[in-house]
DNA sequence: TAAGTCACG
DNA sequence: ACGTACGTGACTTAC
């Protein structure tokens, strides 16, 4: 069969040029150790990597300009004239382009007198003689002159990331032309920023007109008498030399000598070392990152001969004895096909004792007693990526994870809470191991995602997870107890995963048919709104778009815009807040979207991920997502169901105990982020508040306002003051805090400012907090959960400001979250011991909600606030409120 | 897939 | 002078 010969021409100055413009916003973030620039050079390689991936080229050559001069200068002497330089920033990169070319092992190529445009028509001309299938990149328009049915041109877009591509049917479809009349129309329209002029008072659609008539610019000459008299005919008459030499400079040349040919770009791939080397000079992390796992010839087959494993059957398991006297530990990883471990299909497993690697698909030999015992004996440790899902998977089976020693995921998220992938091999990579893939890489995505047939390329990549498991534990371990987080993973992280996971398999009920009840309701209502929202803009739109909106609300009714988008104007509740009373419309917009959030998002949202079986919703918890040190729940979120406005509130009716006659039971910390405030920043007042047990922010009303009495601070006053309280937890600014409070930027300084008079040992945090950060590059909580911030230090006013304000926040919101995870692990610990049934059922950042039998309830508003307070000892008390009812509504 | 919006702490 | 609150997830539209 012969082989597919693809060239790839691409110009490279034009290339160069688009990349340096398209991420000209972020110029100055894109600069290496020796203060180069680098937004061009990394613009280039997304581009090559786009193109490399959508051609698959056999052949690749990367044409540049030579110079200033070339012979269309001889022809013209002003051609290009008058053009602003290159910027410095972008000049000082061509080198470096040119670098890239070769780590990547393409030629590339320029000639003295000729620009990059006709080298590239000379080889796209031979590639037409030799049978190639050529494609162009380049930023030029002029180039579509060189499409045939074997050449397209690609004419990078805004980005340089998406190309335009161009056929002669395109061309055609574009202009009406083909690819050969395009140059006839640059002769007729001529070229600004070649600077050659064209005929006078020509231009794009006159041109096209013209060539559809007469072909060419000969055509148009030979039968000028034809045209009625008009000043076009005179312009035309008047600039025919012009006309005829335009042409000439637009016209690509297709026969320059060259001194390369076709062969001499065979294109065998990057050099791994090479781009490795340059990717350093640049400082392209991420690139080093990918390449380093990926650019092996064949990885796969690399590893499958460096690991040899036993593939497990129904007819040789029992072949198999772990005597575990003798099993010192096991890693072990379970694979299924999909994010949502309580429901993704269990497709595999591999696992690994002393120097042997055992796999299989088939999960349901887990259950064999001499597999089962290597993960529910107590006496084995068990060493794996992502316990919680591990566990959960495993209790589907009906298997029962014992004695978790080290989970891959876990650690590396402690170690760096803003590495947080999921992925194995990603993570890998990024503590220097490479011999494993990403999934990506071996199941593929999106659609095409699917486990390999072959036997043999699936193990090896399950037992290459199983062994970087292996590998990782002890050096990742060492790091834990370099940084001191070795009580944090011990204490806190490993044993919260199993916590988090019961709680999940739980699952909390759900009351579908309320919920249903409530959808038919708001469904009248959205629609009756909708109806008479119609009638008051004059007409039918998309109400969901904010697009279409806009043009409604500042278009058509002329409503001053308060605030603008990156893509229009804004319309959030903040701005509509502001037009009401100026039209009734905006109070039924308001209305409208508060009512379709609760129908998509909590009703029909809720509904969707109900487990029919057992009419429950099983949200995971994300352990290792935030940088602070919070969870998050997914799928569905149950750590945002409405509670501030009534309407929403409703839908915590719809969560119900498991069992009638069962209550929902809440305790919530009260401001637990200020009360770790007054402990970390020891500040006297702050703490001699909540010693006296007073109401804090009423407390910072009085000071703040120059009160004498509580009794003269009045609601507002205390609302105010809550959020200076809030404001000084974010890393307080008085514009943040002017736009919350509505009040000017000066008063809200001079809040600031008072507030930091009255409690000098929370300005003394700030302020200390920030230079720590500096010193040391992270910030940490209570429990040494640590949080880099490589951005204290930018020279870039806002990523260093917003960098501070995360040093002063984090702590904060952190060791808050540490606190109520102790209390997790507590409360699990304390139920079992007292074999209450009540179950902990969610945990909403400041709140645990369980669910439990009547008679049960006074035991758990004595144990649940006990267990909560005695989480950590502060300087200062923390206060717990509990409540209880039938619903979770009622529980408040 | 990104952007806008809005739900929560 | 700069241009802002901290941490999340889900849904919708529009590219």
């Amino acid at each position: 069969m012969k082989e597919n010969k693809k060239l790839l021409l691409i110009d490279g100055n034009s290339v160069a040029f688009r990349a340096f413009f398209a991420l000209h916003q972020s110029l100055e973030r894109f600069v290496n150790h020796n203060g180069l620039h680098t937004n061009a050079v990394y613009g280039f390689k997304t581009m090559l990597d786009n193109i490399i991936e959508s051609v698959n080229p056999t052949h690749v050559l990367v044409a540049f300009d030579a110079g200033r001069k070339t012979f269309r200068n001889e022809k013209y002497a002003d051609y290009k004239g008058g053009r602003a330089k290159t910027p410095t920033e972008l000049s000082e990169q061509f080198p470096y382009v040119k670098k890239l070319l070769e780590a990547y092992g393409m030629k590339y190529y320029e000639l003295q007198n000729y620009e990059a445009d006709d080298i590239i028509g000379t080889l796209a001309k031979q590639g037409e003689e030799q049978d190639f299938e050529t494609t162009i990149v380049t930023g030029d328009r002029d180039l579509t002159q060189l499409a045939t049915e074997k050449t397209t041109v690609a004419v990078t877009q805004k980005g340089v990331t998406e190309v335009e591509r161009y056929t002669p049917k395109h061309v055609e479809a574009k202009y009406g032309l083909s690819p050969a009349q395009i140059i006839d129309m640059k002769g007729l329209v001529g070229d600004n920023s070649d600077n050659y002029p064209g005929v006078a008072k020509v231009g794009e659609k006159t041109a096209i007109k013209l060539l559809k008539q007469f072909k060419s610019i000969e055509g148009i000459y030979e039968n000028i008498d034809e045209l009625k008299k008009s000043k076009m005919k005179e312009h035309l008459i008047e600039d025919k030399e012009i006309a005829f030499m335009c042409k000439d400079l637009a016209r690509i040349r297709c026969d320059v000598p060259l001194e390369v040919e076709l062969t001499d770009t065979v294109w065998n791939g990057s050099e791994h070392q090479k781009l490795v080397e340059f990717f350093q000079e640049m400082d392209f992390k991420r690139f080093l990152e990918k390449i380093s796992a990926a650019t092996q010839d064949d990885p796969a087959q690399k590893i499958i001969e460096d690991i040899k494993f036993t593939a497990l059957t129904k007819d040789n398991v029992n072949q198999f004895n772990f005597d575990a006297e003798a099993v010192e530990g096991v890693s072990f990883y379970l694979e299924m096909m999909g994010d949502n471990y309580h429901t993704a299909p269990l497709v595999g497993f591999a696992f690994n004792v002393g120097t042997k690697y055992f796999a299989s698909r088939d999960t349901e030999l887990l259950k064999y007693p001499n597999l089962r015992k290597l993960l529910e004996n107590e006496n084995i440790d068990v060493d794996l990526f992502d316990g919680k899902r591990t566990f959960v998977g495993l209790n589907r089976l009906g298997i029962h994870l014992t004695d978790i020693r080290f989970d891959l995921l876990l650690v590396s998220y402690l170690l760096d809470t803003s590495d947080n992938s999921n992925d194995l091999g990603k993570l890998a990579q990024q503590h220097d191991y490479t011999e494993v893939l990403e999934d990506e890489q071996v199941y593929g995505k999106g659609a095409k995602i699917k486990i390999p047939e072959n036997d043999a390329e699936y193990y090896s990549h399950l037992c290459n997870k199983v062994r970087t498991i292996k590998k990782l534990r002890t050096p990742l371990m060492k790091k834990l107890e370099t940084n001191k987080q070795e009580e944090l993973y011990i204490k806190i992280e490993r044993p919260l995963a199993i916590v988090l996971a019961e709680m999940e398999i739980d699952g909390i009920t759900v009351d579908t048919q309320r919920l249903e009840e409530m959808g038919s309701e708001f469904k009248e209502r959205i629609s009756e709104i909708k109806q008479t929202i119609y009638q008051e803009a004059g007409e039918k739109f998309n109400l969901n778009s904010p697009k279409q909106l806009g043009v409604i609300l500042f278009e058509k009714m002329k409503l001053p815009v308060i605030k603008k988008t990156k893509t229009g104007y804004s319309t959030a509740v903040s701005v509509l807040e502001k037009l009401r009373g100026m039209a009734p419309i905006i109070d039924n917009i308001l209305k409208y979207r508060q009512i379709a959030k609760i129908q998509s998002t909590y009703i029909e949202g809720l509904l969707k991920v109900t487990f029919e079986k057992d009419s429950k919703v099983h949200t995971r918890y994300t352990q290792t997502l935030t940088s602070t040190g919070r969870l998050s729940s997914v799928d569905p979120n149950l750590q945002n169901i409405p509670i501030r406005l009534a309407e929403g509130k409703k839908i915590r009716q719809a969560f119900i105990p498991q069992k009638t006659g069962w209550q929902i039971f809440s305790s919530d910390y009260s401001q637990i982020e200020l009360r770790v405030l007054a402990h970390i920043s020891h500040d006297a007042n702050m703490q001699k508040a909540f010693a006296e047990g007073q109401d804090i922010h009423a407390n910072t009303a009085m000071n703040i306002f120059e009160l004498d009495s509580p009794a003269d601070v009045t609601s507002n006053m205390r609302r105010q003051a809550k959020a200076v309280n809030f404001g000084i937890v974010y890393g307080i600014s008085d514009y943040g805090l002017a736009q919350n409070i509505g009040i000017t930027r000066k008063q809200a300084k001079l809040f600031i400012e008072k507030y930091f008079k009255i409690f000098p040992g929370v300005k003394e945090y700030m302020e200390k907090i920030v230079i720590s950060a500096r010193e040391k590059g992270y910030v940490e909580t209570l429990f040494k959960r640590r949080r880099y911030l490589p951005d204290i230090s930018s020279r870039n006013y806002n990523i260093r400001s917003f960098a501070e304000r995360t040093a002063m926040n984090t702590p904060i919101q952190g060791s808050a979250a540490d606190i109520i995870k102790v209390a997790m692990i507590n409360m699990q610990k304390m139920l079992k011991e007292k074999k209450l049934e009540a179950r902990m059922l969610l945990q909403v950042h400041d709140e645990l909600i369980f669910e439990a039998p009547s008679k049960e309830i006074p035991i758990l508003e004595e144990v649940v606030p006990q267990v909560m307070d005695a989480a950590v000892s502060l300087d200062i008390p923390l206060k717990v409120e509990s409540s209880y009812g039938k619903t979770w509504f009622d529980a408040k």
